[in-house]
DNA sequence: GTAATCCTTCCCATGATGGTAAGGTCAAGG
DNA sequence: CCTTGACCTTACCATCATGGGAAGGATTAC
């Protein structure tokens, strides 16, 4: 299998692949009898899904290396994977928390905003520190 | 007032101020006697706390620059203001869904890691993608 | 006058991804 | 056997906002 088909087979771009042989995130692979091709197989593609299934949820490339050593560790102990786990959706937490204080400071100031063609609006007052507190 | 000062004056870095007026995001300030050093008064000072308090709501630089504009023309329709404060919101929004989405999944798959010594891992299973269903 | 602190510009790095360009390889069909 | 088109290769650049550092000039305090 080509690297172009390793790409729509595992759901990870031929770019990306090639990427993650740079950084050593997975081993070179074969090629081909001229030595030009990459050249990949089950196990290949396997790797490359869960690489793409944990970028879904969230994890770094560095994190990912970890979880694949983990994966790949038949004595691993799961504590070491949960662990990373809540690392992870500590973060998202942390992450999620931050991006709700800004819709809601957002969502404060567009309801406050008459929006019409007049020039008077509370986003660009706060914005600008000269808010009249308008509660 | 030189850059540092204005730095913590407003709390934007030195090295942000410099990169917005590079940008053009701000205009070149003033320099002193000799040309050397930038030099800052009230109004800078002002611009930069628009652009702090903007990004940390969320606004591109180069939304900012769009806001800045609108914050400076007095017949602006407060419309204008409001359509790119509602896209931020909209945009907020899905992003927010897509990391509860990733928490959520994390959540679940934790939620059945033993998370002791034992190699048994649904979450290393789920990214291998040969989970059994677990429900 | 000297030392310390500040400033300047320029270059590099981040993280994960996409784009492009120049060129090599392979498979199918004539 | 040769051409053509599809695919692959490497190498470089761009993104976005930010920080780091180096080399050197300006200013300020004593």
């Amino acid at each position: 299998m080509n690297i172009g088909e390793a790409a729509s087979a595992s759901g990870v771009s031929a770019k990306m692949i090639r990427y993650y042989e740079e950084i050593g995130l997975i081993s070179p692979v074969q090629r081909n009898g001229s030595g030009a091709y990459r050249v990949y197989g089950a196990a290949e593609i396997h790797h490359l899904r869960f690489i793409r299934r944990a970028r879904d949820l969230g994890f770094s490339v560095q994190e990912i290396g970890a979880l694949l050593k983990l994966w790949q560790d038949r004595n691993r102990a799961s504590a070491d994977v949960k662990a990373i786990a809540q690392e992870k959706i500590a973060a998202l937490e942390i992450k999620i928390a931050e991006l709700e204080a800004m819709r809601k400071a957002l969502q404060h100031l567009a309801a406050h905003c008459h929006g019409d063609l007049r020039p008077d609006c509370p986003i660009l007052d706060d914005l600008a520190g000269t808010t009249r507190d308008f509660h």
